[in-house]
DNA sequence: AGTTGACTTAAAGTGCACTTGAGGTTCTAG
DNA sequence: CTAGAACCTCAAGTGCACTTTAAGTCAACT
């Protein structure tokens, strides 16, 4: 529970952050972030929300749900401040993702460049593999990366 | 124009690449793909478009609108089949767009891990920048990677 | 005390990338 | 020749992540 001391309005956090009122109010109805009211009504964050803000940004970069985002910052205590530790744990696996990740779009590039330097875009002598990758993917199911299936010529 | 000779059907189409009909139907309708009808009505496409919709697929991995997509593919040529050189043209501005994006998804990794790693995640002591990178994002405008506006501690 | 800008809610609207449904036609195997 | 799978169109529906609108309230400053 945040004082209201040390507390910043929706427009300040709005500010700070780079994201619109009404997405912050979109995140809090998600349960992505927290507020107290003040007598009135009006919202007050607490500081750190700075913080937890900024991380739904960059795991939306990296491809995850707003849903799979609030249930990584569930494991952020909800009573206290978060601790270093706290958010050791968390991006720890959230940079487990982003390893994946890279690692996904490194293989990619690498199938890519190979191809296109050894000229066969056909797929009778390119090695083509299945990617089996969901996390960060739009799509369902497994797709080819760049083909056809094994064994048949385009 | 493919001779109806090596054309393939749609569930075919949909079965190789693993792109459901009615998402090729749908790529058809926003100019991503093209085919060629039968007597019947019914389509029937070039070999090729295996190759186009893979790179559909993989250039959504990446980040890319459809109709980011439909914009290179223009770059293909409609009336003959793509050539090795073609591909390459449009690989090769794909493969930077890649490259961008790892770089991206890298400095991401960098800056969390140091962080971590320092315990400094207030931003009076960890540096912090604004990424201008448009590209890969579908947030608008620069955002903060980790944190708050520069000089204001969280 | 009044004005102005920032805030409130609830509901509807937007854009993307599809999917689903209804109702009908075509293709292919037996 | 006929059954059934696969195809067709067009319109409406879905899920995500928000934004916009309307009507009103709160907070800060003069």
């Amino acid at each position: 529970m945040p004082a209201l001391s040390d507390a910043i309005t929706i427009g300040e956090l709005s500010q700070r952050s780079g994201v619109a009122t009404s997405a912050l109010r979109f995140y809090e109805s998600r349960g992505l972030i927290a507020s107290v009211r003040t007598n009135g009504g009006q919202r007050r964050f607490a500081r750190p929300t700075l913080r937890r803000v900024a991380f739904i940004q960059a795991a939306q970069r990296v491809g995850l749900s707003l849903d799979e985002i609030a249930t990584a910052l569930r494991k952020l205590p909800e009573r206290r401040t978060p601790t270093k530790a706290d958010w050791a744990v968390l991006s720890r696996s959230w940079n487990g993702l982003l390893r994946a990740r890279i690692v996904e779009l490194e293989t990619l590039q690498t199938r890519l460049t190979s191809c296109i330097g050894c000229g066969c875009l056909s797929l009778k002598t390119c090695g083509l593999l299945n990617t089996e990758d969901r996390a960060a993917g739009r799509g369902s199911g497994a797709r080819y990366l760049l083909g056809d299936a094994p064994g048949v010529a385009d």
